[in-house]
RNA sequence: GGCCCGGUGGUCAAGUGGUCAAGACACCGCCCUUUCACGGCGGUAACACGGGUUCAAAUCCCGUCCGGGUCACCA
């Protein structure tokens, strides 16, 4: 067979040679041991959190090493396609904190010169190795239909073989040039399929930078390389971009651990040098005792609109991911509290095996954790653009007043107590508990744990006592007065330990007059709230309840 | 089903031939306390199973079981 002719056949627009290519793409000039990482997306524009758990394994990787984290759309398949796609991948990245250096949606710097970063736009490029495959004898063009490949399927059912298009089974692996050239002028579609010389009985061997060594038997599958369209599928592509691009180490997902044959034995064939794998572990979720992957459509914690919607920070996340990613992350940011995180010596090898479970507990606590690191002013400003953007009509009303506002958070989150509350882990939840504050959105309780009488009492009695310029201290010694002319005990030892010998305690009367004021039973500290809200609104609520009784 | 990966408390995990098998989250108890938190102290709880190798095995080997991934003109 004449594979040039073939060849010319196949791709007769094809001119560029490999030299011409590689003159584009040049050896990357960069300091011994920088590391060339990528986020490589379809542009669905969905980026989930197991996207973004791995991106950022890239990106520290890239940036600890001086290194270069560069975005590349791998677009090949159009029913992926996403308008504004791009955009998003790269606002949500913003978002969390990882910026990319280069590649698509970078085009403005200078140094962005491996493009284009859709490989759409780089057919050519595939084209020119697909072309060489072909005069090699390595690659051939493949006619068969999808109803061809499906009898295929069944065929090697019956027989029970191992499915694929491979070996014997083949069909259009030894078809003529006339055959070829028939097929061609009769408008046939065709897709251009890998001689691959794999054979079974053999292994390759890689060293996995996450799994160690891994071995596996070659490939003989005869793999589309490129699809009807003209277009590269994944595996062609991911291995001539990845070269031409200078990625010292892929980091994908596990789902691509059994295609390294493929990848390995397409290296091969293309000449270039074998690239370096990390594999990492899938996200998991518990579901019926069992563990499995996390699911875009059935987990919305999956979703990174949720962490959004909710108003999760995303420093928060960044923490949870990097603890995930990294088991002594949480150590070594426990003791470096006053380090940025970029310092912590992130590393490959010790990344897990095995997927780790999303445990939501574990991230409120970090995110509990981490609120209680910032300040006034940092937590106002995260609350004030969350609501903005997904509480619009609270906006007003919680925002209206700054020094309001700020007062209420320095009690509700303890920002001026040297161990702060650690309540909150979310912009949602925070907000919710702090409706008491505003008359618009305060809402009374319907229940009291007393009678009506007691309750009354309670409340007219500390109306007439209370004075806004008390204390903490004077405004509790006038509660406990309170209670011990209503029959209450503010010996807390004693009443703890036999409740049934008193009517209650000071702690009862403390709730009543709670209720009457939050509508809560359960709030930061009553005199700060009272003094916050002011005489005014406490007076109104609690003279309400009185008469609502 | 073939191939590949994994399996330490409920969860995330240290661990690479000799430890009473760390730590964190969760849970429980006690203390602090006007509620809720916070904080302090203490506690329950694990090497999937069976065989080897070895003076010695969570660690090395084999088998079993369980979990996961993958077998497209999708990535």
């Amino acid at each position: 067979m004449d594979y040039n002719k073939l060849a010319e056949l196949l791709l007769p627009n094809t001119t560029m040679t490999r030299e011409d290519v590689f003159a584009k793409f040049p050896k990357r000039n960069l300091k011994e041991g920088a590391q060339v990482t990528r986020m490589a997306p379809s542009p669905t524009g969905f980026i989930h959190l197991g996207n973004l758990y791995s991106a950022l394994a890239d990106e520290r990787i890239a940036h600890l090493s001086n290194g270069i984290f560069y975005l590349r759309i791998e677009d090949t398949d159009l029913k992926r396609k996403v308008e504004g796609a791009v955009d998003t991948i790269i606002n949500v990245m913003k978002y969390f904190g990882i910026e990319f250096d280069e590649g698509a949606g970078q085009e403005q710097n200078s140094h962005n010169t491996y493009g284009p970063y859709f490989q759409r736009q780089r057919v050519e490029y595939y084209h020119v190795f697909a072309k060489e495959l072909i005069k090699k004898g390595l690659a051939y063009p493949c006619f068969c239909t999808e109803e061809d490949n499906n009898s295929l399927r069944e065929a090697q059912q019956r027989e029970n073989a191992t499915p694929g298009y491979y070996g014997k089974w083949a069909k259009c692996r030894n078809l003529t040039l006339e055959e070829i050239e028939e097929n061609l002028k009769s408008g046939k579609q065709w897709v251009l399929r890998l001689k691959s010389p794999g054979d079974e009985n053999k292994e390759i061997t890689i060293e996995d930078k996450i799994m160690g060594k891994i071995s596996f038997p070659e490939n003989v599958h005869d793999i589309v390389i490129l699809k009807s369209d003209g277009v590269p599928t994944y595996h062609f592509a991911h291995v001539v971009d990845d070269n031409l691009m200078g990625t010292t180490l892929v980091i994908r997902g596990n789902e691509w651990l059994s295609s390294v044959p493929t990848h390995f034995q397409l290296n091969q064939v293309l000449g270039f040098k074998q690239l370096k794998y990390a594999h990492t572990a899938h996200l998991m979720k518990m579901e019926n005792g069992g563990k499995r992957k996390l699911s875009k459509r059935k987990d919305p914690e999956l979703s990174l609109d949720f962490y959004r919607r909710d108003g999760y920070h995303p420093y928060t996340v960044k923490i949870y991911l990097l603890t995930l990613l990294n088991s002594n992350f949480e150590e070594w940011h426990d003791r470096n509290g006053d380090k940025d995180i970029n310092e912590f010596p992130f590393s490959v090898k010790k990344m897990s095996q095995s997927g780790a479970l999303f445990d939501l507990q574990k991230f409120h606590d970090i995110c509990k954790k981490e609120f209680s690191k910032m300040t006034l002013e940092e937590v106002y400003s995260f609350l004030e653009n969350w609501t903005k953007e997904y509480d619009k009509e609270h906006y007003q009303i919680y925002f209206g007043n700054r020094e309001y506002m700020e007062q209420v958070l320095t009690l509700c989150m303890g920002l001026n107590q040297k161990r702060r509350r650690k309540d909150f882990a979310y912009a949602k939840q925070i907000m919710a508990s702090l409706s008491y504050f505003f008359d618009d959105t305060f809402v009374p309780a319907t229940q009291y744990p007393y009678d009506n009488e007691t309750v009354k009492a309670v409340l007219t009695k500390y109306l007439e006592t209370y004075d806004e310029k008390d204390d903490n201290s004077q405004w509790f010694s006038k509660v406990k007065v309170l209670a011990e002319e209503l029959g209450f005990t503010t010996d807390m030892k004693a009443y703890k330990k036999e409740p049934e010998k008193f009517k209650g305690s000071v702690a009862q009367v403390s709730e009543i007059i709670r209720i009457a004021v939050t509508g809560l039973s359960n709030t930061p500290d009553l005199c700060t709230i009272c003094q916050i809200i002011g005489k005014d609104i406490m007076k109104e609520r609690i003279v309400n309840t009185i008469n609502s009784l």
